[in-house]
DNA sequence: GGGCTCCTGGAT
DNA sequence: ATCCAGGAGCCC
């Protein structure tokens, strides 16, 4: 579910929560999100304190006494807010982590179970909750000379570029469609057909609907909810993402959609000349 | 590169 | 009943 301004406000909102926190309680209801079996991974988080709250691409990772980081990968539904204690853990909770001095606690919940829970160095197959070792540089700490030349040594789809985490980290479906129809960029041109110009204005228009949708606390479009357990706003401000049929706010013509690596893909054929 | 797969739930 | 969904790994 969440994209780089989702896991930036979730971050933002734990790490004002849980930092200098001790770890004094430990439940797993899903083994298969983790990475590491129940039984190491219970000894490896009690009384541990909470050093850190980051982000990395779409990842939020808990850096953890003893150098070791616990990384959350939320795929399409995941959810890491805290609970008041009165409130029972709803369906599809897989992981909880209490804490001293927190009322409530930490859940890990995520119904389709694209995403899921690593404990850094561990090597369990099977888990999507992955390590940050494959990603490329996260998009909010590249410059614009470097994303310019990582950008022009490919020859792709500009969408299936931005959706690759590999090459640059944070952006998904909704930011990458976003930022290529403020840019005006058809998202289907290909990479080498692109001029330094327009690979400027595409950094820019990826910095300037990232910050805007950080600033609205992110998007929820069904399920995305931050460290309360809120809501985001941004999805008021989407121009294309989900309006297809609808008059681009540009020109009026009609919003398309198309497939692009299995994505939907929403643009303006007008705005966004192929 | 593109296509299939993992999984649940909501809309049509 | 069928299609679609903020992701991403694995297969040619």
């Amino acid at each position: 579910m969440p994209e780089l301004p989702e896991a930036e406000t979730i971050a933002e909102g734990l790490k004002v929560k849980l930092v200098g926190k001790r770890i004094n309680g430990v439940h797993i209801k899903r083994r298969d999100v983790l990475n590491i079996t129940p039984q190491r991974l219970r000894p490896l988080l009690l009384r541990r304190r909470i050093l850190s709250v980051e982000r990395m691409g779409k990842k939020i990772i808990l850096q953890l006494e003893g150098k070791r980081s616990l990384i959350f990968s939320l795929g399409m539904s995941g959810q890491l807010y805290t609970l008041p204690p009165e409130v029972k853990p709803p369906p599809h909770t897989h992981l909880i982590i209490e804490f001293s001095g927190l009322a409530g606690a930490l859940i890990f919940r995520d119904p389709r179970r694209f995403g899921g829970v690593s404990l850094e160095g561990e090597g369990l197959p099977k888990t999507s909750g992955s390590s940050i070792r494959n990603l490329g540089p996260d998009i909010l700490s590249i410059s614009e000379e470097d994303f310019i030349a990582l950008m022009g040594r490919k020859k792709r789809q500009l969408k299936a570029l931005l959706l690759d985490q590999g090459l640059i980290c944070g952006l998904g479906n909704i930011y990458t469609d976003e930022s290529l129809f403020r840019a005006r960029l058809h998202p289907g041109r290909r990479s080498d057909g692109l001029n330094v110009d327009d690979m400027s204005k595409l950094y820019n228009a990826i910095r300037q609907v990232l910050a805007e949708a950080i600033s609205a606390g992110g998007s929820s479009i069904s399920d995305y909810v931050d460290a309360q357990g809120e809501a985001g706003n941004f999805q008021v401000n989407h121009r294309v993402y989900g309006k297809e049929g609808e008059p681009c706010p540009n020109c009026g013509n009609k919003i398309a959609k198309m497939k692009i690596g299995g994505r939907g893909t929403h643009y303006c054929p007008h705005c966004q000349p192929g």
